[in-house]
DNA sequence: ATATTTACTGAAACCGGTTGCAACAAGCTG
DNA sequence: CAGCTTGTTGCAACCGGTTTCAGTAAATAT
């Protein structure tokens, strides 16, 4: 707990060497004696040396700190992977700034500019809405990740899940299991990984040959209000359908209760997916079946990946698989 | 999005004056003639310039960075005071850096050490095992804000809420539903909240003349997961209980879910109650009553009061309620 | 008119590291 | 033994700001 005013300058004199070799032996980047070294890191232990930050960074240009842009702090798929960034940078000697984009482009640009200004070393850009050519610029200066969409030409620096596969599966599920009117709660669709997902289910519709209703086809934001408006409407307009496959849990969450308010009973009236499963889906009623998507890892990968880059080497980023968790909120229609 | 490696010296020539001249004109802590001014800071504008942090840091001992020490990320409620500090701190020209400490009495010490070895210039800790003794010499070294616990001395540096009338109120709240027989699955007893928590319970049983019963104390650890295993360990037991207070929300939906395995309802069989009401609790199954703490509005307190800290003054944090959401996990005992 | 403030500005030291370059000793080569 | 590496180290410049101190010009006091 002690704080210390320790300069290398202390180390040096305790040690009776030059600050150049305190300092190169802090950094080994030169060869010194073996037992200079020794006599310097003794120093360095008795005195409980620390390097100032800022020293170093101003004589270094590196500032050991990277610049993670979240997009809504509290959101459970953010805060996943910010908990994987963290857990992917302790014990490499970066730290991470966490600040907030809110969905909004200018706020995003606003916030890189803030860490470009905090020299951060590097950027890990988790999800986010700003143009292709803001990113290119953006990959010019420093390296980057980004994590939770795929951009054209970054196929070396995105994590990302396969929401189209996902949703697929999901739907197909849903197919297999006898459903013919299934509908969709879309996230929004300014979103990459909304219209994905939408494009999966869409997808697996046709190759089952089931004809996409649009009457099927809902609109939210990725809220739980959103799944209760969504599914309200649904039933106002007297539409028939048996299972209904939402942009979220948290959509799914506000579906659930919005049929089980009309009587309608999970699952054995209507099922319902999820995607994304956030940590209390396990734990709902009914146990949500939704597409789990590898938050923490996502955010270690990312992190880890950085680093590499950060150190001027390359990385080599594993696809993330969106699998779908099958639990008790679909069931088997039974073939009247 | 440029990034401009424009330093003062630039600005000094453009504007014709000297480096001291700029500096004072952008910390204006000295008289300088508004002509002169106003040319150093048309300059600043035309070149875009950014003053280098660590040139800045290291000259002035300041970092215009705060240390945040959080226990999990991920846990909901530690998210929710991390989303009210980064709220908090948004426009003041602070940043903040978030660092776990898994609640680990040392890994805490040690991240608290990076950070002043990172030279923040206050701190925040969201929970946190650390002794009373490390505590107030922290204090002695840089402006504090503890967040989610009452230290004693440190009145005008905690902010948080009262757990034992938040617990005293939700207990009450069942008596009043003529629950007799009220089961608790308290927290990790070793932590403040989930002592007061208990406390609480106690207390409103015992001014209700009921008689705590050792049998109905289950201990849990903030998990699902744990109140799936106290509710099961309760049945096993063959217990007779009406109600279950939880320790959180999460234990909650443990519980929950424990009971509907076995066929008993919630609420017409067993009533729930739990503590947090985090997002996700207004729409589950059935939506828990619980009792709301105010995690994002105690993040942004929290911040807010640090910045007047650091700023030399002195703050006033208020005080948190803890307030009863009635919901539908709660039934009325009809009385035989 | 001279002395003394007052208002403003610049030179230079300093913050605590990193790093290019010179220096020096020991070991080799021829 | 002179000449040249090689290994190791220190000196000093530099990174980009802040801040002390002295200095100048104008304003006020005497």
């Amino acid at each position: 707990m002690k704080l210390n005013d320790i300069t290398i300058k202390d180390i040096a004199e305790r040690a009776n060497v030059s600050k150049s070799t305190v300092s190169r032996v802090l950094n080994d980047l030169a060869i010194v004696n073996p037992k200079t070294r020794e006599t310097v890191l003794e120093a360095v232990e008795s005195l409980g040396y620390q390097a100032n930050v800022f020293a170093r960074g101003l004589a270094s240009g590196r500032s050991m700190t990277v610049g993670v842009v979240t997009q809504k702090i509290g959101s459970p798929f953010y805060d996943m992977m910010m908990q994987g960034v963290i857990q992917g940078f302790t014990g490499t000697g970066y730290s991470p700034i966490f600040v907030d984009g809110q969905w909004e482009q200018s706020t995003e640009l606003d916030v890189i500019r803030t860490l470009m200004g905090r020299k951060v070393d590097g950027l890990i850009l988790l999800g986010g809405d700003i143009s292709q050519k803001d990113l290119d610029d953006l990959r010019d200066r420093m390296p980057t990740i980004v994590v939770g969409k795929d951009v054209a030409g970054w196929e070396d620096q995105c994590v990302y899940v396969d929401n189209f596969s996902g949703a697929y599966d999901a739907t197909n599920h849903l197919i297999e299991f006898g459903h013919r009117d299934i509908a969709i709660i879309r996230g929004i669709m300014h979103h990459q990984d909304a219209i994905r997902r939408f494009q999966g289910y869409a997808q697996a519709l046709s190759d089952a040959s089931i004809e996409l209703d649009p009457d099927l086809v809902l609109d939210g934001n990725f809220t739980a209000q959103s799944g209760i408006l969504a599914v309200n409407s649904l039933l106002m307009r007297g539409k028939s359908f048996t299972a209904v496959f939402c942009a979220n849990d948290m959509v799914a969450y506000g579906a659930r209760l919005a049929l089980q308010r009309k009587g309608i009973r999970v699952p054995e009236d209507v099922s319902i997916v999820g995607f994304d499963d956030q940590a209390e889906s396990s734990y709902v009623s009914p146990p949500l079946t939704t597409v789990r998507q590898p938050g923490v890892e996502m955010g270690v990968v990312a992190a880890e990946a950085l680093v590499k880059l950060m150190q001027g080497g390359t990385c080599e980023l594993p696809v993330m698989k969106a699998v779908l968790q099958r639990r008790e909120s679909v069931s088997r229609i039974v073939s009247p």
